[in-house]
DNA sequence: ACCTGGTTCCATGCAATGCAATGTACCTTG
DNA sequence: CAAGGTACATTGCATTGCATGGAACCAGGT
């Protein structure tokens, strides 16, 4: 890779540190419809702009996410290439993905309301959305 | 407190993991309309529900926006008990924050938009499942 | 004056995690 | 066989949330 990539200036340090603790769900959400391999994890990361990451990052993942039951493995032959180990989520998994499903809407809910712009004491009550 | 309090155990891992790098700039927002000092802003941050935490994570976290200049410090008496120490916003803080801003939606869409169920391709109605 | 309790500030050590750098093995192509 | 691409994996580092513990200051009761 290109250490001077300047595409790369959008992943500021911010944004690594956004990361943290969120990519484990998120690899696990790109398991839900069937199992992926490395490779195609880290394809679909990248599609996704702001959490795209290295391989450094993501099989380091994969073996705490296999260490903790989370997901379970197979090998599986390529048509063109070496041998692919595929990762599809266990129940456990299924579990740990549905219960961060629930966490991250209110923890989303309440970076956006500090984020926003200071609330205006319109009238009482509030608008509802 | 309840250090061991059973019913934090569901959300305790994810939500620890969720608010690095998110609470840094969540600190900054909090002294956007004015200094703050640290017990307001632990005050404040449990407010929110999902973004509580401990001085011990608070006080180490203000050191460093101190450190980088990001905010500036300022000692107050208080009308009932010991001084405080009020943090304020330097231009940097106000312009990391700026940033954040910018950066905090794009990333909250990615994670939207993989947590969401799978996307069904336009097509018609899809009866049930 | 002394002590108890509340408030506020802070430092230290640990655990989890993203990441760059690096290495290994396999497959295809020439 | 040699070269290059694909795929998996490990190691060491930096960052950061957190539990634990402590210090300083003030007010009120005894």
């Amino acid at each position: 890779m290109e250490p001077g990539d300047p595409s790369n200036r959008t992943a500021s340090k911010a944004e690594s540190q956004l990361r943290k603790g969120v990519l484990e769900y998120c690899v696990l959400a790109l398991m839900r419809d069937g199992a992926r391999y490395g490779v195609e994890l880290l394809r679909e990361l990248e599609e996704t702009g702001a959490l795209a990451t290295s391989q450094g990052t993501v099989y380091p993942l994969l073996s705490r996410l296999r260490r903790d039951r989370l997901v379970d493995t197979t090998w599986q032959e390529s048509a063109s290439g070496p041998p692919r180990r595929y990762y599809e989520l266990t129940e456990a998994g299924r579990a740990a993905l549905a219960e961060f499903t629930g966490t991250w809407p209110v923890f989303r809910d309440a970076v956006d309301h500090l984020l926003a712009p200071k609330a205006q004491p319109q009238a009482s009550g509030e608008t509802g959305r």
